[in-house]
DNA sequence: GCCCAGGAGTGCA
DNA sequence: TGCACTCATGGG
């Protein structure tokens, strides 16, 4: 086991954990257990500085974004004449955003659509459950995210089975695909065309799509817009569009190259009622 | 019982 | 192209 600490200012577990970007994290004495892929680190805060704690340190530095200063993100933000987005800025300094592994984005999110937080966490869990390698961290029994190849091994039924509802074909065929196709030939594509590109899988649209791009891909000029950010935008920038596809280009023409993180400050800051 | 959730596919004009 | 309708499921 190997450890690393960072200033807390800049790297908040609660807030990076609980602003909806990452489903597979528990709470474990004083911080959290988080989980990527068959990964899993020990998260927690120790004064000003906020501890890692994993056999695979270097995965983790990468996963919590942490060779990126967020100083000057942050900045922008406070400065950028919207109160909101100031305010959650302020509040949350140390929201990072993650650099999560692609495939288990793409389920993932594909799952999120029309359903809630708390039901998305539990559907993952029973998947992983089922289908995921079984591993212990710190005493604790725990399961990987699993495989394309073993997602791909079931049928429509088992996605039913733990609880997916009406997207259980849609993980099938995903499945399905990514097992003919792999997902290199994705990564090498700009931000424009990974998102048509991933538009043309069955349970992906716009706002899911952005979602992976902008988590999986770590394409941070992506502005996914959800019923909350719709709120955001009527109430907060006084919008008068009325399709989110639009309303995500207007941010992104806003924010540039800062979309992605401040799509999160107003995600959770709206969510948080700020 | 109703409404909502990090929406998207389909059919029809 | 645009719009209405529909799609499971569980928590509040």
């Amino acid at each position: 086991m190997k450890k690393f600490d960072y200033d807390s200012k800049f790297f908040d577990p609660l807030h990076t954990l609980d602003c909806g970007q990452i489903f597979r994290f528990e709470p474990f004495k004083s911080g959290f257990i988080v989980f990527s892929l068959d990964k899993a680190c020990y998260l927690y805060k120790d004064g000003c500085r906020t501890v890692v704690e994993s056999d695979d340190p270097d995965y983790f530095f990468n996963f919590f974004d942490l060779a990126r200063d967020y100083s000057q993100i942050v900045k922008t933000a406070e400065e950028s004449g919207f109160q909101l987005l100031a305010k959650s800025a302020r509040a949350f300094s140390g929201l990072r955003l993650l650099n999560q592994n692609c495939e288990e984005m793409i389920y993932s999110f594909i799952i999120s659509q029309n359903n809630n937080i708390p039901r998305i966490k539990g559907i993952i869990s029973r998947i992983c459950e089922g289908l995921g390698e079984r591993k212990s961290f710190l005493g604790n029994e725990y399961y990987a995210f699993p495989t394309t190849r073993a997602l791909s091994e079931q049928g429509a039924d088992f996605f039913k089975n733990v609880g997916c509802g009406y997207r259980d074909k849609f993980l099938f065929e995903t499945a399905q695909r990514i097992e003919r196709e792999g997902v290199e030939r994705l990564k090498n594509l700009s931000s424009a065309e990974l998102t048509s590109e991933l538009l043309t899988y069955k349970g992906i649209g716009e706002k899911v799509a952005d979602c992976i791009a902008l988590f999986g891909f770590s394409r941070r000029d992506r502005f996914p817009v959800d019923v909350w950010l719709e709120k955001v935008y009527k109430e907060d920038f006084n919008g008068s569009l009325t399709d989110r596809k639009a309303m995500s280009r207007y941010f992104t023409d806003l924010f540039g190259a800062n979309s992605g993180y401040f799509q999160q400050y107003l995600f959770y800051g709206k969510r948080q009622n700020l």
